[in-house]
DNA sequence: TAGGCCATCTGGTCCT
DNA sequence: AGGACCAGATGGCCTA
């Protein structure tokens, strides 16, 4: 096996210095290095191809390695090899491209997730975990009548996330500047749950939805989530992000309204270039005023309450044809 | 330094 | 034959 991977070092050489399959867009994401894998395993086919060419070989220790049986495959020949790689280049830029059109799709997610930031990006798993909850606590909105400002909601939209994403989403749902300078003093009198509203409840929190799993990391203590008296309007207020210094993540991206409603969920149209830099100014899309949100399928900003009403509305006359 | 997350390469499988 | 999809492996980066 040494002496077949060592024959086949030309193509290791060949192989880790392709770059000819580097896109340019993918300038600054591909690094060559990256992923290498020591010597490069030809697949099966090309492996047996190799054992046929070596033939009857006896092994390190010198046992005779089992004959293979089955037909003779062809002979590797130069021709053949440059298909191979040709083919394996191709295959490679293909995947690379499949994995980015999957992380542009996760991003998209992560722009309409109540929580988004450029800077401090969800993970993968954590995008996902949301979004699902972010699916559950609207349809709980919609079909029991669920206060998007109660405890549940946050709840729910918390569940089975982990702690830094669970006090991330709490923190952009509904601190303003003065839950942030309670909360402040509560870390600092002994960590989250120390105090605060979480913390006076002092128990972990019940989840009302049997048919979805436990979390399967991250507590569900309800000092994680910070503070959850009433969020409305206060994720407009201009908080600073590097407030919470122990290990919460600092929220420094655009603030998502809670639920900015316009039309279907809470769907953001693309964030503009600039948005990143600017922490808190109008966009055309989200509300301008702090306890506003959009009016369904239009620019109008409404106090949320009514708008939740709107889309409340508008989403059981959908529901109920 | 360990662990989490990520991008990439790769071979296998299925489908057209 | 070639493409899409998938899962395993690998190594880099970052943070606690």
């Amino acid at each position: 096996m040494t002496e077949l991977v060592s024959s086949l070092g030309w193509i290791e050489e060949d192989l880790s210095s392709q770059d000819g399959d580097q896109t340019p867009e993918m300038e600054g994401r591909y690094n060559p290095n990256r992923g290498s894998r020591g010597p490069v395993d030809l697949g099966s086919e090309d492996m047996e191809e190799e054992e046929e060419e070596d033939g009857e070989e006896s092994g390190l220790d010198g046992e005779k390695a089992p004959k293979r049986r089955g037909p003779k495959k062809k002979k590797m020949t130069k021709a053949r090899i440059e298909r191979f790689r040709a083919r394996r280049v191709k295959a490679n830029a293909r995947e690379r491209t499949r994995m980015h059109g999957l992380n542009d799709a996760l991003d998209n997610l992560r722009q309409v997730m109540p929580c988004y930031s450029k800077t401090q990006k969800l993970s993968k798993i954590e995008t996902l975990r949301l979004a699902r909850n972010y699916i559950w606590a609207l349809s709980e909105v919609l079909e029991n009548g669920q206060s998007p400002e109660s405890h549940g909601f946050m709840e729910m939209l918390c569940k089975g996330l982990s702690q830094p994403t669970s006090n991330l989403v709490a923190g952009c749902l509904q601190l303003g500047p003065s839950a942030m300078m309670v909360n402040k003093m509560d870390e600092k009198c002994g960590g989250p749950g120390a105090g605060g509203m979480g913390a006076q409840q002092g128990h972990s929190l019940s989840y009302p939805s049997p048919g979805l799993p436990s979390p399967p990391y991250g507590s569900l203590e309800a000092s994680h989530l910070i503070h959850l008296k009433g969020f409305k309007g206060a994720a407009y207020e201009n908080h600073s992000p590097n407030e919470c210094s122990n290990g919460t993540p600092p929220y420094d991206g655009p603030l998502t309204p809670p639920l900015s409603i316009s039309g279907n969920f809470a769907l953001k149209q693309e964030p503009s270039p600039h948005e990143n830099e600017r922490n808190f100014t109008p966009h055309p899309t989200h509300p301008t005023h702090p306890g506003h949100a959009l009016f369904p399928g239009s620019r109008f900003e409404l106090p949320i309450e009514m708008a939740f009403e709107s889309f409340h509305h508008i989403k059981l006359k959908r529901y109920h044809g």
